[in-house]
DNA sequence: TGACGATCAGTAACTAAGTCACAGTTCCAC
DNA sequence: GTGGAACTGTGACTTAGTTACTGATCGTCA
């Protein structure tokens, strides 16, 4: 077996129950590829000609308004396809938003046509997408209902807490973490300040500090009210 | 054929398509349901127990936040599914919004069984649940885009365009209008009113006639500038 | 090493949207 | 016609996003 296909029965576990004649077919089309950091994968609008599966690294996945606002949808990580990718591809539409490399990538890239006798001759490799799918519709359900009803302070601190590493820290601007919530930098910078003015967190430039966890997860859980 | 088949046939053509045996499986399985206006057909969190196509009439799939307040992700009308149903299906999980029937419903239910098996013998079930799924997401992305970065303005704008008959009636109350868009009732009321003292429409109780289609058209492209 | 540009953060004033607490209006059923 | 329910209007207030700045910090390169 290539080196390709040991990696990616790796890191996506569903491959492993590929039929013969399917698992053929992939290692004959998959093509590894790496890219670097910063990288656009794809633009809102672009055209998709190739499913893209992660063998390291995470892509971005977000949404850009007119005005230059931006919210993620969702990350792509190993062992992960991406819905919108699938989607362009099987429908024939163009890519809804727009994919950035946050870190260099390592990738099997599975041309169109293979993709598509992939998904008419394996029961495995259908299920596979399936499966993705299903788990992304749910996400963006819960990203609506965020968007939608959620307080930014409720979400910030979800996404403090989620993001925090094993001492705490977040790396990030308020700019990324704007984006991250779709929101803007002023409302991130109010909110932190806030934040550490009841000493839930302490700030410094590119990083915040998270010091009361429990607090920050009560604001989330609408111990506030949610609106 | 069944009467019951006869319809399927009729309001979903992909289905026409389906193998002999593909065909006899959905005959044996598909129960013809009649159901009034107004029913909860599912709710958030409910497990999810058959695969309902629509015939007649249209179901309202909405989040409900805490608080109370709507949004209505999508509706599914005749020929269409609800991804969801789909969704709670194949990966087991629960319904993550509630359906309501907007009007009397006439739909063919397809028990859990019979749906697992036309999902695993026919391509063109496949297919048709796939280019389903391919849809919905798009709307949902589109959602997402709208709720994060659009005003509320332009958001009704639209919303009036889209829902006026041919004669530029709409008939919603501005409760009905809120849920629509996830907002206020009292919002809805005063971009109402705003849009009346432009001369853009004239409401009365439970209707918004449409007058300068042109000018909400105008608001909705952004002509006012997107946040 | 210090000057410069770039990135990052803080702030005030303003607009837009959602919330709360009402009051007034219209409709329908009895 | 009366009472209650549904619908609409309004003002005061809070929260979030926008605009337009200023100041702080960093890396780099002459």
């Amino acid at each position: 077996m290539s080196a390709l296909m040991d990696r990616l029965m790796d890191r996506f576990p569903a491959l492993r129950d590929l039929e013969c004649e399917a698992r053929r077919v992939l290692e004959d089309g998959a093509r590894p590829a790496t890219l670097a950091a910063g990288t656009q994968l794809f633009l809102d609008g672009d055209p998709c000609t190739a499913f893209t599966l992660i063998l390291d690294g995470a892509v971005r996945v977000q949404k850009v308004s007119e005005s230059g606002r931006r919210i993620v949808l969702y990350r792509v990580e190993p062992g992960q396809t991406c819905v919108l990718t699938t989607n362009a591809l099987m429908a024939a539409i163009p890519y809804g938003a727009e994919g950035l490399a946050e870190t260099d990538l390592a990738v099997a890239i599975v041309p169109h046509g293979t993709f598509q006798r992939l998904l008419a001759g394996s029961d495995v490799f259908r299920r596979f997408v399936f499966s993705a799918y299903a788990t992304r519709i749910s996400d963006l359900l819960l990203l609506i209902e965020e968007v939608a009803f959620a307080r930014i302070d409720a979400r910030l601190a979800h996404l403090l807490l989620t993001r925090a590493d094993d001492s705490g820290e977040v790396r990030a601007t308020h700019h990324a973490l704007a984006t991250e919530l779709g929101s803007a930098r002023e409302v991130i910078s109010r909110q932190l300040k806030e934040f550490e003015r009841q000493g839930w967190v302490s700030a410094a430039r590119g990083r915040v500090l998270v010091r009361d966890g429990a607090a920050l997860a009560r604001l989330h859980q609408g111990g506030d009210g949610a609106r």
